[in-house]
RNA sequence: GGGCCCGUAGUCGAGUGGUUAAGACGCCACCCUUACAAGGUGGAGAUCCCAGGUUCAAUUCCUGGCGGGCCCACCA
């Protein structure tokens, strides 16, 4: 068996055949060796990798390759993220309204759909989970954990129920996170609408401004600047007759609009701060699906609609005074991308509040990786001003396991009968007589994924391996999630366990377009795994994303690093069938190649193993720091520069002369040997391919393990060799020169050279002689190197 | 308004308190060399954003601008 012309495909689909028949990637719960766990993001179930997938999934594919060669026994599990809105859409779309217990079976089965292609395609990325390990989120044992968490939570006094204004998506018609906002800008108009104010017996005009003329019918204040000062503790009528009192408040920007703002429950966070302190009534002025109510003319309509109709019925009773066009920002779910309400409604809430300073604590004991990132979460963290709602009006989600009463009461399901389904949940009484009611409500999705690393250590189901595995080493995941996954995580593992939920985090950025803008199928700038799984090697993906491995920054696609990493594959390879050639008959027994001293080799063999020596160090320390792109820009380097450029050329005519061929042989040998298991993390199929047909390994690259090189020669001796073969560099770099100068061939034949050399370079004459193309040399010493021709 | 990140050839980007500031893509010229034209060799191309400061010495450290990105807050 011989290396083909061209690495392809073919032999990528291979290797993964392997691994997986010979369980290469597989935990081991018995094993004696240190174990590395992976908390690796279980993607959101939408059917397709994206390019930020394929970049943070092939980072720690990396990490596990790389600590499996170095003997830890890793777990690296897969899970998905399949519950939510955008699969419910989709489900409802297809097949319409159906009975709950139905439509959450359309779901599943319809999550179970996207995954199988998800799989695909981080199989065929080389990817390496122990599949054994793979986890979803749908699952009646997940649900079990999940419910089993927040009882937990519960019995700590951390769950809670309450009616509270929460932001609410009425397009979702469901309570939503403030995670779960995005800002958007919009033009939108500011109405200036003519109130009036009891002076006396008198009745005198009062022009507040509003963008919310609909929610006139809940308004139940009225606060006034310093302009209005005097006017504090009057009471203001409504256009529509209604009497509120006024009042007067520091928080009212004098600038904007008149300096009179309307009180409406709610019209934005504002509103329910004031209503907060000067206690202030409730009017539900909108319900949960966008509707107006409580208002005496327009219950029912939309909020659209009201608007239009209570601007017309105003203008009729010419009580508009003006009307301006504004740009201001408002919240939009990041869902559905449709503006968020504040409405009262009764949720289910975690304590995150009060716990701040205890989790910012946690947060300082996992190594973040790159280190600033820890303040983006303080940042998020200080600006935290509510508890997490973590109850949603949805179907597609972990049912609460709870039981609620008219009167208020709430009863805990009791453990033993998790997972809990509230369609065939049991009757039980509440104290008040009544029946209870099982909770319908389902929780937020980072309910379902805080919990992670509990999962995959076997939380509450193997104690065993929880002590194994618990906290895990590593949680690889975006900058973008740090407020919510990151976050929850730290939260609710802490709470949960006592204990950090992982030791590191390291964090990655995402893939831009290549014209460096957020990609979006608007601009056109998609990149499409699946398009570069068809023209590209994965293992020049794999590349790719290493090249592209700037921490937690933002980095455009690029075509140009992928083509490199093609192009280096291709040298690589091409390097290997010339060592295939030149190793041919001396790989019988691997023995007879590792007998070779190294007090036997030439120069430049030895220079070529110091080099190894210091590169593969390096490599050590670069993976162990996260830094992929300065591995593989090591790697690549020494590679094609030193090893391609220099040394093969410099034993070719060793091996084809036969002449000192077996220490060539040796080193050959021993170089190509490390760099392949250095390639491994990152590209690892084609150097299973080189490993096992070109040095003849019958074990797979994981199981040979990192390989380390020590070079048995004195700092000293190093120094002399690296110095003397450096000048020969030069020279050969010199008689290039003068050979392109002169549109001369490389391989034209010179009479003779003249090397005037500051040091003493006799032991590598052979070499230039050869490599050179050089008939006869004269040697003299200089102060500079001077090549003369 | 606040916080964080960033500013280095046409483009992308390493890196450094001290000789001549990597490398890649692109560009130009030459070479079909027995591993490789999906290649090789050589070359052109940089005010290291601007202004101050610290220092014997700043692209690097500090301050302030300017420009870009991300996150957050406010906007009745």
């Amino acid at each position: 068996m011989a290396l083909p012309k061209r690495y392809s495909k073919e032999i990528e689909e291979k290797w993964q055949r392997v691994w997986e028949e010979r369980g290469i990637h597989g935990f081991n719960k018995d094993s004696e060796k240190p174990t590395f766990v992976i908390d690796s993001p279980p993607p959101f179930t939408s059917g397709k990798l994206h390019m930020g997938h394929v970049l943070s999934y092939s980072y720690f594919d990396f990490v596990a390759r790389f600590k499996r060669m170095k003997g830890f026994n890793v777990l690296y599990p897969q899970g998905w993220d399949a519950q939510g809105f955008p699969t419910e859409v989709k489900v409802e779309k297809k097949y319409g309204r159906l009975p709950k217990e139905e439509f959450r079976k359309k779901c599943i089965e319809f999550s179970n759909e996207m995954i199988k292609n998800m799989k695909k395609q981080m199989k065929a990325m080389g990817f390496s989970p122990d599949w054994r390990f793979e986890y979803v989120t749908t699952s009646p044992s997940y649900h079990k954990i999940i419910q089993l968490s927040v009882l937990e939570m519960y019995e700590k006094g951390l769950i809670y129920r309450e009616k509270h204004p929460v932001l609410f998506c009425p397009y979702c018609s469901s309570a939503i996170a403030k995670a779960e906002t995005e800002e958007k800008e919009e033009e939108t108009t500011l109405y200036y609408i003519e109130f009036e104010y009891e002076d006396g017996q008198k009745k005198k005009p009062l022009i507040i401004a509003t963008t919310r003329p609909e929610l006139l019918h809940a308004c139940v204040a009225v606060v006034v600047g310093k302009k209005y000062e005097k006017l504090d503790g009057k009471t203001a009528i409504t256009p529509f007759g209604k009497r509120v009192k006024i009042f007067h408040d520091k928080d009212v920007k004098e600038e904007f609009g008149t300096g009179a703002v309307m009180v409406c429950t709610y019209g934005d966070k504002q509103d329910l701060v004031w209503q907060k302190r000067y206690k202030l009534d409730v009017v539900e002025g909108i319900d949960k699906r966008g509707k107006i109510k409580n208002s005496p003319f327009y219950d029912g309509f939309s909020i659209k609609e009201a608007r239009k109709k209570v601007i017309k019925a105003l203008e009729e009773k010419s009580k508009i005074i003006k009307k301006e066009k504004i740009k201001h920002t408002v919240k939009i779910h990041d869902r559905c991308k449709k503006e968020v309400e504040l409405l009262p409604s009764m949720e289910w809430f975690a304590k995150v509040r009060e716990h701040k300073e205890k989790i910012k604590e946690i947060a300082k004991k996992v190594k973040w990786v790159p280190s600033f990132t820890i303040s983006h979460l303080f940042h998020w963290i200080d600006s935290l001003d509510w508890d997490w709602v973590i109850s949603r009006d949805r179907v597609f989600g972990t049912p609460i396991p709870f039981y609620v009463c008219e009167c208020g009461e709430v009863r805990a399901v009791e453990k033993e009968k998790l997972p809990f389904y509230p369609e065939n949940a049991e009757k039980i009484v509440c104290k008040c007589g009544k029946e209870m009611k099982p909770e319908e409500k389902v929780f937020d999705v980072w309910i379902d994924s805080s919990v992670t690393p509990l999962i995959i250590s076997g939380w509450k189901v193997d104690e065993e391996l929880f002590s194994k595995t618990y906290p895990n080493s590593l949680r690889p995941q975006g900058v973008e999630i740090i407020r919510t996954w990151a976050f929850y995580t730290l939260y609710r593992c802490f709470f949960l366990t006592g204990e950090i939920p992982w030791k590191e985090i390291l964090l990655n950025g995402n893939v831009l377009g290549v014209d460096g803008k957020k990609m979006s199928k608007s601009l056109g700038n998609v990149i499409d795994p699946d398009e570069l799984l068809n023209n590209y090697s994965a293992d020049a993906i794999r590349q790719w994303a290493a090249m592209s491995g700037v921490l937690a920054k933002d980095r455009p696609f690029s075509y140009e690093d992928i083509n490199f990493a093609k192009q280096f594959l291709n040298k690589l390879w091409n390097a290997s069938r010339f060592i295939e050639i030149a190793l041919e008959g001396a790989l019988e027994g691997e023995e007879r190649i590792s007998e070779v001293d190294v007090k036997e080799l030439e120069e430049v063999d030895k220079w070529i193993l110091i080099e190894l020596e210091e590169l593969i160090k390096d490599l050590e320390k670069r993976m162990e720091s996260y830094d992929f792109r300065n591995y593989i820009v090591e790697l690549q380097n020494f590679v094609w520069k030193k090893f391609c450029d220099f040394y093969i050329e410099y034993v070719k005519w060793r091996v084809y002369s036969g002449k000192k061929k077996r220490e060539a042989q040796y080193t050959l040998y021993i170089v190509l040997s490390a760099i392949t298991r250095a390639l491994f993390p990152i590209s690892p199929h084609i150097s299973e391919e080189i490993s096992s047909v070109v040095l003849k390994n019958q074990k797979t690259i994981t199981e040979l393990g990192w390989m380390s090189i020590e070079v048995g020669l004195t700092k000293e001796e190093k120094e002399k060799i690296k110095e003397r073969v450096e000048m020969l560099n030069k020279i050969i770099s010199e008689i290039r020169n003068y050979k392109a100068r002169n549109q001369l061939s490389l391989k034209e034949e010179l009479e003779r050279v003249t090397i005037h050399s500051p040091i003493e370079i006799s032991s590598v004459i052979e070499e230039i002689k050869n490599v050179g193309r050089v008939k006869e040399i004269e040697l003299k010493s200089s102060n500079e190197l001077r090549v003369e021709f």
